[in-house]
DNA sequence: ACAAAAGTGTTTTCGGTACACCCATGC
DNA sequence: GCATGGGTGTACCGAAAACACTTTTGT
């Protein structure tokens, strides 16, 4: 019985990379960096980094994401594993890419000046490193895919938002326009939003009534499968 | 510029574990092994090894199936990475997990008793080794998560099938009771299905149709979001 | 003739979609 | 008073669900 090891020739890097999307009323965004190291270094990436011996991959993701950009207790799910061999042309790499959709502006105060992180536009990102363009675009497919059932954007908001912004954040989300009378009704026959008795008076001169997530019914009814796209097949590819 | 080189001090071993289900006619089945090596030597398994170094994890998992069982040209996909740190007691290691479905005809004669591989229906799994059950209770929630949507089953089925023994494999995923007459009009209505001449004798005096999958639309029209299941919220735990 | 499974049709209900007008306000 | 965006209702259509009887054939 050999119990102590297996044969170590085959060890080698795992990192990590984190997608981040957030939304600022008007347009989606991703988070990036300027690598701080070789190869590459000053390009824009995803923040990224290793798995240390002693840390799991979760713990690694919320430990670079932190270093990098100074955010906290960003709730991310793993997306996919790369694996190409000259993906990284240092040396053999896996990566282990997670994502997260967060608020803007709740986290804004933990993201001072300190880092570099930068938010883009996903429709104005500049060149990438490595596979990290292909990261996004599988990403944003899952993105897609998890949002015409589960009433996940709401992660992108803030704590009181307009069904006109919702209804943005889909529009943007779909890349089409949708119907604010079929779309009011549909948001709200969920039971999910709470209706407030303040309005939102910036973008408009009537305003915009705020409501406010049920996290109760949120928790409850997240594996509800909704159905908020009229025909998802037509997914636009990113 | 270092460009030779990352820090190695983190390097760790990558392994690629696979769920392989099949159905039989009657059971949903798991395809499990008895670990050839310590720790855990003759306890029932996945069929699991390391990533080489220059190797994808992809072709990790096709080697790693067919050095365990013969199996050759099974498409997998990727579910999910697990990385406890004492997930193998032995050493710290990574899994990534992938996930097939086969049809157990086709394949049995590639597996030949060279291999010790071993069918069990899902009702009855033995002890598996480390976090290998998680692992499987994963698979089987994504599994009744796509199938309710795409129609992945049919991997599941030999060439020629009935429609009583697709119905039955819905019901063994979703462990629920379907109504036939809105089975097969669903199931009818989307085209996918070639009615053939002959019936299938064994199971019933009467005897059922046999239908093929209609291959050319199967590829188009798989991004359609079907809805097999009358209420996929649900969804029973494994 | 009867048991056992295959096969088929109708009605109701509900959710999806298309579509157009009035409302509140700041300028 | 008018331009701007917010908010609401209705009619039609198709898919989903509930539901029961007839057919075939081996024994």
């Amino acid at each position: 019985m050999r119990l102590s090891h297996y044969s170590s020739k085959n060890k080698m890097l795992v990192a990590v990379d984190c997608i981040i999307f957030g939304f600022d009323g008007s347009q989606l965004n991703l988070l990036l960096i300027q690598r701080g190291f070789e190869p590459e270094k000053g390009k824009w990436s995803l923040m990224g980094g290793f798995v240390q011996k002693e840390e799991t991959i979760e713990d690694a993701a919320a430990r670079v994401l932190k270093e990098l950009t100074g955010l906290n207790d960003v709730y991310m799910e793993q997306l996919h594993a790369f694996s190409a061999i000259k993906r990284d042309p240092t040396e053999r790499t896996i990566s282990i890419v997670f994502s997260s959709l967060i608020n803007i502006r709740e986290y804004r105060r933990q993201m001072n000046d300190d880092y570099h992180a930068q938010w883009f536009p996903l429709t104005k990102l500049p060149v990438l490193i490595f596979d990290h363009k292909e990261m996004i675009g599988l990403a944003l497919q899952k993105l897609r895919y998890k949002a015409a059932f589960h009433p996940i954007v709401f992660e992108l908001l803030p704590e009181k938002f307009t069904l006109p912004q919702l209804q943005n954040l889909y529009e943007l989300i779909y890349d089409q326009v949708l119907d604010k009378r079929n779309f009011s009704r549909k948001i709200l026959s969920t039971g999910l939003l709470i209706k407030q008795k303040d309005k939102e008076k910036e973008s408009s001169k009537r305003g915009a009534f705020y409501y406010k997530l049920d996290k109760r019914k949120y928790q409850a009814q997240f594996n509800s499968f909704l159905n908020f796209i009229p025909n998802p097949d037509n997914f636009r590819r990113p």
